[in-house]
DNA sequence: TAAGTGATCTCT
DNA sequence: GAGATCACTTAA
């Protein structure tokens, strides 16, 4: 069988403005190793949280020792644990000292944040590490091109706390064909 | 519609 | 230290 190694995103893919990121992402393949097994699914819905003034941000009130990785450079995870049971993830993106990251909502069959992570074994074991096949988890461009039709951008979820500039911003990416 | 769940942040 | 808050899910 053709070896194909498809292209692994890295830097050169994160480190871009956030929105174009999470534009892009919707058809690229996250992947993620267990035990000798892999399991990859394409991402069909992503959230992005952007900058200092994004009040929908863990980072739009300054660094904390939770949300640090945000402003660390891209291409890093960033889990931490919501509601006491549910562990997201997201990945960094822009420049170091710019605080934004993409939460990961859902990925083939797996839809909603929470079960996604549930689904893929992720923990706060990932957060701080690169988004790198040597880590177990990682995303890869398999070719896909998702036409922008089929992206429907729509605002982000239970973010209501964020006034209604924030909280309506299209940040949230939706790949229609899977949703 | 509401409860479960526990880390994290913001006050004292 | 105490209290409030949460980038959610599930069961009714």
């Amino acid at each position: 069988m053709l070896k194909t190694d498809s292209p692994v995103l890295d830097t050169r893919f994160f480190n871009r403005p956030t929105l174009k990121v999470a534009r892009d992402l919707p058809g690229k393949y996250l992947c993620r190793r267990i035990k000798g097994k892999i399991l990859s699914q394409p991402l069909v819905e992503v959230e992005a949280y952007d900058g200092f003034d994004d009040k929908a941000s863990h980072a739009h009130r300054g660094s904390t020792p939770r949300n640090a990785v945000m402003f660390g450079p891209a291409g890093y995870w960033y889990v931490y644990l919501c509601y006491g049971m549910h562990w997201m993830l997201n990945i960094v993106t822009g420049p170091s000292e710019y605080p934004a990251a993409i939460l990961l909502r859902g990925a083939g069959e797996f839809s909603g944040p929470g079960r996604l992570t549930k689904a893929l074994q992720i923990n706060n074991t990932f957060n701080g590490k690169q988004v790198t096949r040597s880590n177990g988890l990682w995303v890869e461009d398999r070719g896909v091109t998702v036409p922008a039709k089929e992206v429907k951008r729509m605002p982000r979820v239970g973010v209501d706390y964020a006034g209604p500039v924030w909280t309506k911003k299209p940040y949230r990416f939706v790949w229609n064909a899977h949703a």
